[in-house]
RNA sequence: GGCCCUAUCGUCUAACGGUUAGGACACCAGGUUCUCAUCCUGGCAAUCAGGGUUCGAUUCCCUGUAGGGUCACCA
């Protein structure tokens, strides 16, 4: 059976979409699957567009994620450009290809009229038909020029796509498309096909905004005679925006090393990204890296584009914080890292997890989350009472709990005993819970809302709960 | 506008041509030791429209409609 050779191909303009995340997953499972190779290669070839440091970064992110690439250096492909020209003159020399000298004005007025007339805007040939004489002298002069492929015109081309089926397209509305840029680099489409070709890809697995130039890339594989070592073509549905536009900056994070500031775990992005586009074909939602590469199949990727559902993903974070906190395994070591940098650590850290954890989103909302442990706000004195308690009953719970916490040892203050201490006293004095846990709970938190009054006096210890409880009784008297 | 693609709850999605159209998120209600979160139980909610084919269409075909993508010396 032929290799699987998959490769994930971006352009290095900053940081890694999402989208491309996706992408990037999607081919390196499908090389893991298959006992592959999974290939990274850095498309370059726009000089307007170079960002200091993208590709390194896109690599590291990718790292980060887990994403491991089988090459040992990526391709770059501004180091070939001597590869992609020779390939563009050899088209021409083939009479594939043609020398286009026609100025950026031209081509702009040409587009005008022919958009004036309601055609389609397309390259009209101009230089298709130079003598080999004239070619010559404006090449010797140093004319600018670019290299246009020629779309054998009255045929039709059809390709076939994993995902979408059979894809055919009538020549005359493809348009001779530049394959060489007048700066010497290549176009995508012409560096894509070399490149695919030479690192023997057997799946091209990328966007579905990339289905409408399918054709020219099947004319280019024709073009150099490699129709027997065509890739699989696989095209992804796009992720959209809530309003169904293709996803993008405008309406929210779409960088990956932006959701991993924010918190957000690698494992709860993949997983959900992942179930973007493609179904496991049965209920289970939890799927790690290991399982994704075992699961993993081209048959079952959707052909209509996924709305990027930001509550979908909190909800997977969510619950992988937890289940990290409840399993201590190598993802709450991760966890445990983010929040020291997030949280001075004057209490007991495992702690604050452990209670205030379990009701995070994300690792960011933490400082939050855990402000009162570290700073106790001023409140009123009236939120004290629960609203089915008195003042009364408020006081006696209060002091309660503050005369038989005193009594406590550091060593029996643990969570379970705590509760069941402050339990008793509501039993022993025929109390209500309310009239007990609620002014403790505030009396530790000076919050309406909070974790349950044993989990605080555990994290805050004895000195500190009890020095809080007395400022309480304090406000009331 | 031309070309291409798509169409099941608000969202992600299941359903050999025969199901009370299933699950998850979100939302709502109730329950669990005070509040919040978790957890449990229940609820709301969908086959874009019209024609065919068929004993029978969510499913196959056609048309329409809607949405999206793409039409660069960007990828």
């Amino acid at each position: 059976m032929k290799k699987i050779i998959s490769r994930f191909a971006p352009s290095p303009t900053g940081y890694l979409h999402i989208g491309g995340l996706r992408t990037a997953l999607f081919n390196y499972l499908w090389a893991k699957k298959n006992n592959g190779q999974f290939l990274l290669r850095i498309e370059d070839t726009d000089q307007n567009r170079l960002v200091e440091g993208a590709a390194e970064n896109l690599i590291k992110i990718l790292r980060e994620m887990g994403l491991d690439f089988d090459n040992q250096e990526p391709m770059i492909q501004s180091k070939r450009i001597k590869i992609y020209q020779e390939a563009a003159k050899n088209l021409v020399a083939e009479k594939k290809a043609y020398y286009c000298f026609c100025s950026a004005e031209r081509l702009e007025n040409l587009r005008e009229s022919q958009q004036a007339k309601k055609q389609m805007p397309r390259y009209d040939r101009h230089c298709l038909n130079l003598s080999p004489e004239e070619i010559e002298e404006k090449l010797a002069k140093g004319e600018k020029h670019v290299i246009r492929f020629y779309v054998p015109s009255e045929k039709k081309t059809e390709v076939n796509d994993l995902v979408y089926g059979k894809i055919t397209v009538n020549n005359l509305d493809l348009d001779d498309f530049i394959i060489l840029k007048s700066d010497g680099f290549p176009t995508y489409h012409l560096a894509n096909i070399i490149d695919d070709h030479e690192m023997q890809i057997s799946h091209a697995i990328r966007g579905e905004e990339w289905l409408p130039s399918l054709p020219k890339h099947y004319l280019l594989y024709q073009a150099f005679g490699w129709e027997n070592a065509i890739p699989e073509f696989v095209h992804l549905p796009l992720l959209l925006n809530p309003d169904r536009s293709k996803l993008s900056k405008r309406q929210g994070d779409v960088a990956v090393e932006d959701f991993l500031a924010k918190g957000y775990l690698k494992e709860a992005l993949l997983n959900y990204v992942a179930l973007l586009g493609w179904n496991p074909g049965t209920d289970q939602e939890f799927f790690s890296l290991k399982d994704l590469e075992k699961e993993f199949s081209l048959e079952k990727i959707n052909k209509a584009g996924a709305i990027f559902d930001l509550q979908k993903l909190n909800w997977f974070n969510a619950e992988y914080i937890r289940q990290a906190i409840n399993n201590q395994d190598a993802t709450y070591q991760n966890i445990l890292n983010e929040s020291k940098k997030i949280l001075a650590t004057t209490y007991d850290l495992e702690k604050v997890l452990k209670v205030s954890g379990s009701r995070l989103n994300n690792l960011s909302e933490l400082k939050e989350a855990a402000a009162f442990y570290y700073n106790l706000a001023d409140y009123p004195a009236e939120m004290l009472i629960f609203k089915k308690s008195d003042l009364e009953k408020t006081k006696l719970g209060l002091n309660l709990a503050l005369e038989n916490l005193a009594k406590i040892t550091e060593d029996q203050w643990q969570e379970k005993e705590l509760f069941e201490l402050l339990d008793k006293l509501i039993q022993d004095h025929n109390l209500n819970p309310g009239d007990l846990f609620w002014p403790v709970r505030v009396a530790l938190s000076g919050q309406e809302k909070s974790p349950s009054p044993a989990e605080i006096l555990w994290v805050l210890e004895k000195e500190e709960s009890l020095k809080r409880l007395k400022q309480a009784v304090d406000k009331l008297s």
